[in-house]
DNA sequence: TATTGTTATACTCTATAACTATA
DNA sequence: TATAGTTATAGAGTATAACAATA
């Protein structure tokens, strides 16, 4: 039979099991430590994971425009224009003139930012590898599907 | 053959793939849905995820110290404090004073909290299964167990 | 009229240092 | 000395309204 521990005391362990069953309380929590790893990888980068996945777009797409860029971050625009300003500060990215259309931008990497792309891109493995180590990789996979579905 | 649009032009789809890869990035992106959707779902009830968090974790541990709840929460203890003010001030929990030790609080909820929570709970459990209405519950506790061990 | 990028603003969550009163 | 709770503060991410220039 289970001991009660005198309610005039402190609980000697605290339960969170009924929070435990809902995903967005565990998803914040793993997301967190997720965020902080991440951060801290790319910090020595001067990058953070907002300003790596933006240079990630632009560079696996070059020549789109800063709504396009916005869609695919699901972010809102007036939040990406610090971002994007960010990254031309330092040479990384290209405000071009967009063709056709003078009220855009065609954002483009510099060889500087591909090339801190590239840096970044392992470190952001390396965080991967460390964050999943308790998960095979079919799991990892199996992961990223159902937050993909999720999100939906 | 794969046909490449002219780079000049925006770019006609924008691909993440590469970021589609990390969990942090699909995870930052469900949770972003989630918190969102929790939040609505407890508006009317005056509640934020966080809020909720805490009353849940005070009505299944009557007694507990602050530092405990913040432990529980993975949230440094400064900022438990204006949580714990804000669930004080409408009198949904109690800080009454720790038996034996001057400077703590036992923390307990009220009536009022205890019945504003099972409200809550069930909005969250609405929440919950509409979020993961694509996942079997095999998944769906799959889904949490991949989380708790990302956390660690 | 609608869209692109922008400014301004506000809210939430997070992190750290330093204080007080107790232990 | 160390701990519980607090204050102050700063940073980061997010959301909305409104504007100028252009379509």
């Amino acid at each position: 039979m289970a001991r009660k521990h005198n309610p005039a005391d402190p609980p000697p362990t605290i339960s969170d099991a009924t929070l435990r069953g809902f995903s967005g309380y565990v998803m914040k929590r793993a997301f967190n430590a997720i965020q902080a790893d991440v951060n801290a990888s790319l910090a020595p980068l001067d990058l953070r994971m907002l300003t790596f996945s933006a240079l990630s777009v632009i560079v696996d797409n070059p020549g789109l425009r800063q709504s396009q860029l916005a869609d695919a971050l699901s972010i809102e625009r007036p939040n990406l224009v610090i971002v994007v300003d960010e990254l031309e500060r330092r040479d990384l990215i290209l405000r071009n003139p967009a063709p056709g259309d003078r009220r855009a931008y065609a954002l483009q990497a510099t060889l500087k930012g591909m090339r801190l792309y590239t840096k970044a891109l392992g470190a952001v493995q390396a965080h991967e590898a460390r964050m999943t180590k308790g998960l095979s990789e079919d799991e990892r996979q199996a992961l990223i599907a159902m937050l993909s579905r999720i999100e939906t």
